[in-house]
DNA sequence: TCCTGCATAGTCAGCACTGACTAAAGGAGC
DNA sequence: GCTCCTTTAGTCAGTGCTGACTATGCAGGA
């Protein structure tokens, strides 16, 4: 199906992207994503960062250019990219839109084992679950409403709008569930099948 | 906020959740999350599940109980979950249903630079997005009915309504994506500052 | 009787990732 | 002109994770 990328972290995609406007050093690619903070959706660390374009360089992807030494500064390394990092770009970013991929959200997880909290304890951690969510839509729609402010077009939120998505919809989610555990009958069946335990 | 786990892979809290049932040796608790379809919602190979297990078996929450040579099969070791390791569970399990994590799905990333595809061929990419998604949705609800069919309680579906809901959110902001992407105004814009690009 | 394939059970080298550290320059305050 | 904090820029040790490998028993066919 998919071939495995040779350099597989999210990161480095952002990194291809940006050099595809013009060669970088490490440093500025970051400030970059966080500037346009695009560092909400992508796992970012300074270290990581040049792990990664360690990784683009063996792999032929990007080539350090040169090293300046503006003014007194630290060195740094401009990186610019390649052709094969070009075409990886589009490859790859074609195949992300294409196939959803599983993604191992870590509230699956705990959904899993629910029937391993007695109901009323259950119902009030999802509580604050549901506020915790409420309050980051509303951050979300903030962000968004300022960026249109600012004459942002809508394809450069599209990623806001989709998180807001799942945000809109694990809300619905927990609300529903709130409310079944709370019918007496689960109480009812979790205290036979559970109410014995250590 | 939320301190740091000892073993923070979730892959080790569902041993933990399994060993809370009876003492067990590793290959069997893998047979059990594959058996359960648990394997589903959490990133499972077998060497990280035995990796987990050191980890774990460092860190205090679980122990090594007895080396089991069961006629002639290559020796099995018997974990045990320790008294910690309960408390790891239940308080675990509490902050990561009150807790909404930052997640990073890959197809964000993707969506944020999908202004780098012309209109059509990112209509094009998003229809098969859309039609996999489908797919997705088809096999789930097929899942739950069948397991619904064979008598499992609501409650041990909670996690697949919970993927069930999320791909369905997925695919009407596919839907509602592509319609945007197809008018016009789109294509002229996306020329004009795109289109003279390499 | 031997061979092949499959299930069981576990190990390990190599690389990726993270948190913590280094180090120099610029600027604020006194 | 001195001190201290912040910003710029990058390094590195330690640990975690993955894919590929090892090894044994057993069932079934030729």
């Amino acid at each position: 199906m998919e071939r495995r990328r040779r350099v597989p972290n999210p990161l480095a995609l952002a990194v291809l992207a940006w050099l595809l406007w013009e060669p970088m050093h490490p440093y500025e690619l970051g400030r970059r994503l966080k500037q346009t903070g695009k560092d909400r959706h992508i796992r970012y660390t300074r270290s990581s960062l040049y792990m990664v374009i360690e990784q683009l360089a063996r792999a032929g992807f990007v080539t350090a250019q040169e090293t300046v030494r503006d003014s007194a500064r630290p060195e740094r390394t401009v990186y610019a990219i390649t052709e094969e990092g070009r075409h990886e770009v589009h490859d790859w970013l074609r195949s992300l839109l294409a196939q959803p991929r599983e993604e191992y959200p870590h509230f699956a997880v705990a959904l899993s084992l629910l029937s391993l909290l007695p109901p009323d304890e259950a119902v009030e951690v999802l509580r604050r679950r549901s506020a915790a969510l409420a309050g980051r839509i509303e951050e979300t729609r903030t962000t968004m409403d300022e960026a249109r402010a600012d004459g942002v077009a809508w394809i450069f939120l599209v990623e806001e709008q989709y998180a807001l998505a799942l945000l809109e919809a694990e809300r619905r989610f927990v609300t529903e569930l709130i409310e079944s555990l709370k019918q007496p009958d689960y109480a009812k069946s979790w205290q036979e099948t559970m109410g014995g335990r250590a």
